[in-house]
DNA sequence: TTAGTTTATATCGTTCACGATGCAAATATA
DNA sequence: TATATTTGCATCGTGAACGATATAAACTAA
């Protein structure tokens, strides 16, 4: 009974478990250089773009701060970062890539064709990518209201 | 540059964000019942089948034993579900249902309707589910190796 | 200018996830 | 039957997520 109930209905368990699985395949790959996946989510917004405070390092990853500031806390201390008051606006805390923290743009150079290639099936391809990719992109705008 | 370290072109950060928002969507609902979503997802596997060992539980979910024992603690301080010795093998821990974790699937009857229309929109709709289930599992099968 | 409000970040507490490790019960092997 | 291995679960430590709350800087309005 209660079909709907059934887990091989939920959307949202196949989604949580994507990700998490999808996660693990990125953890020997950067764990090699000490980081976390969310942490590697800091750089992509960072390499895109240094120098940014806080809060749009957040927006950007629809995160919120108090998820970030530890976060970014301990890429410091990795020394992958910096944290230093905004000029213009005390309030904020611009983050900057060390040189550290750009040198590992090449070290991780494989990472995306590699964790790119690992979910790459029968229904996932290069082709239906740009349709599951909208599909994504419509649940994260609806949910984001 | 690096078009591939672009956030526009991560599979991973969509599902990780979608999987978040979606979460999330689930928390008023849940809460109100003081459920968490993962524990939503251990009554799901319960009410498809009661009287299942610690490890069953795990499996079905994809999760590690580690991750469901605590969990299972608080549903069992919360009253939800009871754990005692295996009969046949005493290393293991039946967890069971309770009366009122029973109970909580007619409290629970509006939520998966209800999250379910949270997420309709151009392109995610009762039509375009099944090719986003495939995917998705296809994705976690591939994962799973 | 002062008082009230908003904004940017940080702190705290709770609950996952998960790698590493430990331990006892069950099973396999010598 | 004694010993070794495997299995099922638990414990521990770390790093997210996130709601609630705090604090200081910036802004707004009286």
């Amino acid at each position: 009974m209660e079909e709907k109930f059934k887990l091989e209905n939920q959307l949202c368990f196949r989604l949580y478990t994507a990700s998490r699985l999808l996660t693990q395949a990125y953890h020997p790959l950067l764990g090699e250089h000490g980081l976390t996946y969310p942490q590697y989510l800091v750089l992509l917004v960072l390499w895109e773009k240094d120098a940014q405070p806080v809060n749009d390092i957040a927006k950007r990853l629809l995160l919120e701060t108090n998820t970030v500031t530890p976060l970014l806390k301990r890429m410091e201390a990795e020394g992958i970062v910096t944290r230093s008051k905004g000029k213009e606006d005390a309030r904020q805390m611009i983050v900057k890539l060390t040189k550290k923290g750009r040198d590992l743009q090449q070290k991780l150079t494989d990472v995306p064709e590699t964790v790119g290639n690992a979910v790459l099936c029968e229904s996932v391809t290069p082709e239906t990518f740009p349709g599951l990719f909208v599909m994504l992109d419509d649940i994260i705008d609806q949910l984001k209201q």
